[in-house]
DNA sequence: CACACCATCTTGACACTGTCAAGTTTATTT
DNA sequence: AAATAAACTTGACAGTGTCAAGATGGTGTG
């Protein structure tokens, strides 16, 4: 009948959800250690190989997360950029928190993003949803270069900034004791260096 | 007699050593997911549980790689120096370079070292190793700022511009088809925003 | 010198992992 | 109604980290 689960049913009906839901249930509790097709499997109720037919293997399920990933992230950028002031310079710093605000709230997640050699990244929903990413934040950057060399230099130096930035407010990794990131604000790195670091000033603000 | 590996014998002599070359070996050649206890013993040429009794486990042998990288990549940083020339500009850009030098000689090294929740950072010798990497571009930013807060804004911003550019480097995960940042050198990237990052003008140059 | 000690390494077992081949069940198509 | 395809199960396999118990050899002490 309806497309929904076909109840007492040997067939699941959403499997391929039902297992993305609980692979992404278990990085958000334990990390990426704690993901395994077998729990994914007994999570969503089916037997230990099922997992696989769906998404060929392990490498396809990681694929699929760092697609979901990759999609949240641009969801969380252009968020931002409805409450932002309109001007350039406000709208750029939003994609920019936007993406902090995703690798904040999806630590494993941004990890498993960028951690090359596991997925599959000639996926083409996962190009599409990466190649997004890359757009969303050369559109804000547009504003301030004034030609295409400008641009790329520019798109590379914001991604490098906001990225390394979100990539060493993770975990522990400085100096013992206090961490300095966690008493700096991304605004504060941002903002005191976009006034000087376009191409071109801003327009307003 | 001598400390050097006991032929014939029960024990191995330099067995510590001679697991975290194996293991070295293996990431280098097949990435993270290459590693394995077993295969470090079986490359050391002993039996599979006495890696565990020099490293406590797995995450010992992790966190000791992760020390062993940022001890490289120290190193790496301040290798630059020697060649570079005498002003605080091509000091500390010298520094930003050894950085991606050595992310680019040792891709897997560098995705274990900022793999979170993995590796031990309460470890004393990962901790002041880690510690001296962060004093080293510290060092290399203080010519440009005039008080410790500014400085410390100001180390984070080069930290991240560095690191995020090493991060993005790595693998294939921007547009399908080209990569922009494969195009785009760290000293373009750098040496247009320094001028302008500052928090004091540069002494020379 | 003989004894005890102890760190080093081995052996064997355990639960867990991903993957594959073969079989079973259900839905769809012809 | 029969054939085909898809969804999932079952069972087996090699590989993983870890732990307990035992063997081995060097070191120090009486």
């Amino acid at each position: 009948m309806s497309i929904k689960t076909k109840k007492n049913s040997h067939h699941h009906g959403h499997l391929r959800e039902a297992i993305i839901a609980a692979a992404l249930l278990l990085i958000n509790e334990g990390g990426l250690r704690a993901l395994s097709l077998r729990k994914c499997a007994a999570l969503a109720g089916v037997s230990h190989a099922a997992p696989a037919h769906h998404f060929g293997g392990l490498a396809g399920i990681l694929t699929a997360l760092v697609t979901i990933g990759f999609e949240r992230l641009n969801t969380s950028m252009t968020a931002g950029l409805k409450s932002a002031e309109p001007n350039s310079y406000a709208r750029l710093l939003a994609r920019g928190e936007g993406y902090l605000t995703f690798a904040k709230d999806n630590e494993a997640l941004f990890e498993l993003m960028f951690t090359s050699s596991v997925p599959d990244f000639s996926d083409p929903a996962l190009q599409k949803a990466s190649g997004t990413a890359f757009e969303i934040l050369a559109e804000g950057c547009r504003p301030f270069a004034d030609n295409p060399e400008h641009l790329q230099t520019l798109q590379i130096r914001i991604w490098s900034l906001v990225h390394g930035f979100a990539d060493l407010s993770r975990g522990h990794r400085a100096r013992p004791g206090y961490h300095p990131i966690r008493s700096t604000t991304f605004a504060d790195v941002f903002s005191n260096v976009m006034p000087n670091i376009v191409m071109l000033p801003p327009e307003n603000k």
